[in-house]
DNA sequence: GTCTATAGGTGGATAGAC
DNA sequence: GTCTATCCACCTATAGAC
């Protein structure tokens, strides 16, 4: 990252790679200040505590990101245009930014969701909403299938890259290389795949489903609160 | 868990709660031995240290998950239904254990699946597979697409349930409840949806998709190593 | 096998000089 | 704003009594 910065941005920067990589536990603020090139101490400064400069990363980090997502869902488009453009984006982001979904994994099973609830309600106002709008306009349109949850089907859709890119690791296993996890090419082209993946489950199949087939396409919804 | 159990059973009992909610670093020995009820320096008698007994619980836990999931994809039934029952045992797994996604996107994080990755091995040669040669049976005999790489489909079809139970808090925002996270109806909800979403994804569009349609079907392939 | 006591080390945080 | 010195709490791990 950036190396000629003001000394909270570049204590952020040390901080976002360390909490990414170790996690709030193990991260110390000696860590971070000898990353930075700064004298520890003045984390306290700028900060005041360790569990503030963690929550101001997260602001600052995934504020970005729900703004961003929101730009990123178009209206403008055919429905699946949207969709595949929108997990184009998530890849893309994910390969230049790898810490984003580590730090909202972490956050999520660390703090459930404590430090993020602002940015992730923004997100679920924003981005979200407009997805699962996208898919109830697609299914209205007959387009889109529409024996699926619109919203289950957007968090699905949503699902699988964040979840490729924390598990790399495994997923090297799986795809027969060591624990260093896929290549960049491999990551790529997951992302590619994952945009045909979720623009098939959503698809109706042509012809359509016969009515009472209740094997191949369960009923589902949300259940009311 | 079980309250009348050995020493080295509570031990584990204990830890794999704690592993799970706090993670590694954040969980201390002591509070292992309080939540097993048992001296704390049983544990170093046991186990020799606090990272042997990770290690031990790791094995444990995700040595019995590999096995099972092995059981659990059958060949002598037609793709589609072996998929849909594989996914739908993820979900009961899940809502009956879980501190098991919650333990293994920790151990990725934190040791990039370096203590997991003889049961990941496993799995890769076991479940993972076999899941594998069902989908390409799927293609071949023309009821599952052809334009998803078989091993990139498995794990987008794997991923759904692990992801959202991890994000519970967070898809708890997202439906709109608040960060205590989806009901365990609707998670019992989502793992029917996630079956009906993967099958979807598979199936192949009755009537076929046009040859030349490149904008509805990226080709996409794992790139030779 | 189980418990107490404690050594040895480290981490978060502050006081105060410059 | 930056740095040094340091306090205090707490954690892992072991020694050794029972």
């Amino acid at each position: 990252m950036s190396d000629d910065l003001e000394a909270p941005g570049r204590i952020l920067d040390a901080a976002e790679a360390l909490f990414a990589k170790q996690g709030f536990t193990a991260t110390t603020i000696k860590q971070i200040g000898s990353a930075a090139g700064l004298n520890p101490a003045l984390i306290y400064y700028y900060f005041g505590d360790k569990e503030k400069l963690y929550h101001e990363l997260l602001h600052r980090t995934f504020g970005l990101f729900a703004a961003t997502a929101a730009e990123r869902v178009s209206a403008d488009v055919p429905p699946a245009d949207a969709i595949r453009a929108l997990i184009a984006w998530q890849s893309e982001a994910m390969l230049e930014h790898p810490t984003l979904p580590k730090l909202l994994v972490r956050e999520v099973l660390d703090w459930e969701a404590e430090h993020a609830r602002e940015e992730i309600t923004q997100l679920a106002a924003g981005a979200f909403a407009r997805l699962c709008g996208l898919i109830e306009e697609g299914q209205k349109a007959g387009i889109f299938r529409r024996d699926l949850d619109a919203r289950f089907a957007a968090i699905s859709s949503i699902s699988l890259l964040p979840y490729f890119h924390v598990f790399r690791p495994a997923a090297g296993i799986l795809l027969g290389r060591g624990t260093e996890g896929p290549t960049r090419e491999q990551a790529e082209a997951y992302g590619r795949h994952a945009a045909a993946y979720v623009i098939s489950a959503l698809e109706a199949k042509r012809g359509g489903a016969p009515p009472g087939d209740a094997s191949s396409s369960d009923r589902d919804a949300v259940p009311k609160d």
